[in-house]
DNA sequence: TTTGTCATCTTGACAGTGTAAAGATAGCTG
DNA sequence: CAGCTATCTTTACACTGTCAAGATGACAAA
């Protein structure tokens, strides 16, 4: 390693570049060479780990949702029932992405969002924000002895996931965050009916 | 008119060519050049008509919306009383999309967001889909003698909009079909308690 | 040590992109 | 008719993603 011919570390060099572009001015605005040049590495170093600039996209939304992981489930950690984590998840998912809407629009925006999910033609089921969900949900319902068939659970998910999805859109879309509260009412009432 | 040197109608053919190429292969694949080219004409003349590539992308937009707002305008058409109306109106909004998710991608997706939606610093209280969900909540308290201070009427407006929304997006994003009676579930239990 | 292999990085090239500037065209107004 | 002006063409430029050919150096085998 150095800062010799070889970088040393140039994979993690890259999406940490590209994240910061991200940051600075949205993603219309990340190009390969510019990443290239921050990390100070010829314009087209970036295809020995990168096939794609779309895999490097891949590479840097996988880091933003690392840290949104970690987020909810630190929120997760403060809870102290199964009710609180629930409510506590769903607020921490609107206020991530409501401290940086960039990230929404990176993540849930741009083009190939199937790509990021990877989904086989059902919401994806490896997803790790949603994989979350889809366990405190089980917990919420071991918690409550209640029984539901596996249709009602599919329901009760997509129910529980839109609605906390679509008020990040919203805040994210619109811009407005003068509506926190309003999120907090509402997100302060999830519970499965 | 004609086809000499000018064009006739070219803004409009240039919107109906870049609504067909998103059609065919998403925003991803729309280029001025492209969309100059389907159109017979070099690959300046768009700037005759848009000041900026964002200009047709925005023209394109509200020809897009306008579509969608023909559509919910006819599903409250079809609806006998007020509950039905914004029961239809969900439904149309979130099959809408399901139908095209291109669409969603390109409304909703994509970059500036907010200089569609031209919020000032509210949730747009100019966009066309949203002022006609308005319209209907507030048809909809009247009929049912419902008195509402502002706050709660945002409050309702933004959890309507948002259960919609959030379930068109995870639709579209996730690509999957299959729920789309669980949608019709959920939407059937639309009202404002 | 020497040799060879291989991932990594550089250089150079190419087609495609958005956009600006300067000029051509033709329809409209006087 | 003359002139104006919106519309369209041509030319040019910087920037993009990507590829191919070569340079470099780390490391393993000899």
């Amino acid at each position: 390693m150095g800062d010799g011919y070889h970088h040393g570390n140039l994979r993690q060099a890259l999406i940490d570049a590209g994240l910061k572009l991200i940051n600075e001015s949205g993603e219309e605005n990340l190009s390969l060479r510019k990443v290239a040049l921050q990390c100070n590495v010829s314009h087209a170093a970036p295809y020995a780990h990168f096939k794609d600039k779309e895999e490097l996209i891949e590479a840097i939304k996988e880091s933003v949702t690392g840290s949104f992981m970690r987020e909810l489930q630190e929120a997760i950690g403060k809870a102290s029932n199964v009710d609180e984590e629930i409510v506590n998840m769903g607020k921490t998912y609107v206020t991530f992405f409501v401290k940086n809407p960039d990230y929404f629009k990176f993540l849930f925006g741009s083009q190939n969002i199937e790509a990021h999910l990877r989904c086989d033609n059902e919401y994806k089921d490896d997803y790790p924000p949603f994989v979350l969900l889809k366990e405190e949900y089980l917990k919420y319902l071991d918690a409550h002895n209640m029984r539901r068939s596996d249709d009602e659970k599919e329901l009760d998910i997509i129910k529980l996931w839109s609605s906390v999805h679509g008020l990040a859109s919203i805040a994210c879309m619109t811009g407005v965050k003068t509506s926190l509260d309003w999120n907090d009412k509402i997100l302060s009432d999830l519970r499965i009916t």
